[in-house]
RNA sequence: GCGAAUGUAGCUCAGUUGGUUAGAGCGCCAGUUUGUGGUACUGGAUGCCGUCAGUUCGAAUCUGAUCAUUCGCCCCA
């Protein structure tokens, strides 16, 4: 043994499964895609690595420490850290080749350079879906977002028995106009909107004293917790409690908060006939990126909340504005699906309904066999008109040893070639969970097989 | 970028106030069974105790450094 062989343990921050682990991601992953197709939204693929100048257009501060950044050659180079970036400059580059509204979905992994911790990985998936058109889009579109999202959460929660789940929904216009009307901008804004954002995670008197601390003004202060208080009314519209009548007089003037406030409305109202409770406002939704304009979403397990939001997004504007001339908006959302299910595979805390690597394994006896039983293999695999695995092992080992292998594969059916089968032109075929064998025909194995696959 | 914890067999971990030959379970290999897996029983192999230095008659154990990993904070487009 030489001492000095080179560490294989996976790099920090990365993720590998083994085959077993590898086949239930990749049914969840399906799941996904199949919920996103029938919706209508179409696959695009871009590539990995995209021109550093591309990814930091419209990005603003520490988005490039977290960048995964190098140079070949004389090129700036850089993995992308989202998806939707990229997407930006797919559609306009393609824009002429583009039917607008364009619908589109992308499940890929993407990259970022920061620590890993649980359930933050520097590679994972995210599985996006956006619509974007020229210079307008309904906010129904909106509405096409977060339901598709949310069947796509439901069948994955049915698969893997999540249980239920919330969406909080809110709209970035109500606090835009509102911090326009008290003239707050720049960092005094994000830095509000960073403790609004927090809201949810943090007890009411820390909540209360950063708030003061960053507003510095308790007249706003006030108002801004009041805001919490109103309740939205799909159908009536906005119900401000008696008390703050007078408070809040300056909603009417402005139009910012008028039109965010029309916009909640309507999608709340559209929601509402899929599911009466899955909806639910949420002004402390705000999104950390500052290109989303209007709706902004967020959604939550309640058996899981210790993985934050599992799916989010948002309307957003202007987000090809470094790359084409063309006005272009959209909205989007995305699914962590890394995020989600690797530490609950890794965890063990999904049913894993594996059902074998293999449905049928073919074990000849021996080199003699060799040639009669690759011919019943590609028998079998024609026959089956692949609904079903089969494989084939040539070692030369034990019998013992073969059975051992076929059984850690999981296979459900056995089909062994010896010197008794070769002489007499027959196969064995064995049933590995009942455990019952029998020697026929190649044609009657082969039934034997179809019947019960 | 900041803080904390942990590095012992392939994996999960135990290892007493520093004391002879470092353990368990799972896995692996072999046998009971040379054409039959899963279960059972019997036996076996596997370790520079993360690395380097220091203290000591003696270090897996104490000290320092270093590397790695994990968890959390910041951030999360």
């Amino acid at each position: 043994m030489s001492k000095k062989q080179i560490n294989t343990k996976v790099l920090s921050g990365f993720v590998e499964l083994l085959p077993k682990e590898q086949i239930l991601f990749d049914n969840i992953k399906n799941i996904v895609e199949k919920s996103y197709k029938s919706a209508g939204y179409v696959a695009i693929d871009t590539p990995v690595i995209e021109k550093s100048e591309v990814l930091f257009a419209k990005a603003g501060g520490d988005t490039e420490k977290q960048v995964y950044r190098f140079t070949k050659g004389d090129n700036d180079l850089s993995l992308r850290f989202d998806l939707t970036v990229p997407f930006a400059r797919y559609v306009s580059e393609h824009y002429n080749d583009l039917v607008f509204p364009f619908k589109r979905y992308h499940i890929a992994k993407v990259y970022r350079g920061e620590r890993a911790q649980k359930g933050r990985y520097r590679e994972f998936y995210q599985a996006d879906i956006d619509i974007v058109s020229e210079d307008s889009l309904s906010v129904m579109y909106d509405v096409d977002i977060i339901s598709t999202l949310a069947k796509t959460i439901e069948n994955l929660c049915n698969l893997c028995s999540l249980g239920n789940f919330k969406m909080k929904i809110s709209n970035r216009k109500i606090w835009d106009g509102f911090f326009e009307e008290f003239s707050i901008s720049g960092e005094q804004k994000a830095s509000i909107m960073n403790i609004i954002d927090k809201k949810a995670k943090i007890t009411a008197e820390v909540f209360d004293t950063e708030l003061s601390e960053r507003v510095k003004n308790p007249n706003i202060e006030k108002l801004i917790k009041e805001l919490f208080e109103l309740e939205f009314i799909p159908n009536v519209g906005v119900s401000i409690p008696e008390k703050y009548h007078s408070d809040f007089a300056f909603i009417n003037n402005n139009e910012k908060m008028k039109q965010g406030i029309r916009e909640l409305e309507v999608v709340m109202k559209s929601l509402e006939t899929i599911s009466k409770d899955r909806f639910v406002i949420d002004l402390s939704i705000v999104r950390g990126l500052d290109y989303y304009t209007g709706t902004v979403f967020e959604t939550f397990l309640e058996n899981y909340p210790e993985f934050g939001s599992v799916s989010s997004g948002g309307r957003y504007e202007n987000l090809c504005d470094n790359y084409t001339d063309k006005k272009i908006c959209g909205v989007g959302g995305s699914i962590g699906l890394s995020r989600l299910f690797i530490p609950l595979i890794e965890d063990e805390k999904i049913e894993n309904k594996w059902d074998g690597l293999l449905d049928v394994l073919v074990l000849p006896q021996g080199e003699n066999c060799y040639l009669k039983a690759t011919e019943v293999k590609n028998q079998i695999t024609e026959c089956m008109n692949g609904i079903c695995k089969t494989s084939i092992i040539y070692e030369n080992k034990k019998f013992k040893k073969l059975m051992e292998y076929a059984n850690k594969l999981g296979a459900k059916y056995v089909v062994i070639i010896g010197e008794d089968e070769v002489a007499n032109n027959t196969i064995s075929v064995k049933n590995m969970i009942t455990g019952e064998q029998q020697t026929v025909s190649i044609n009657d194995a082969l039934k034997i097989i179809k019947e019960k696959i």
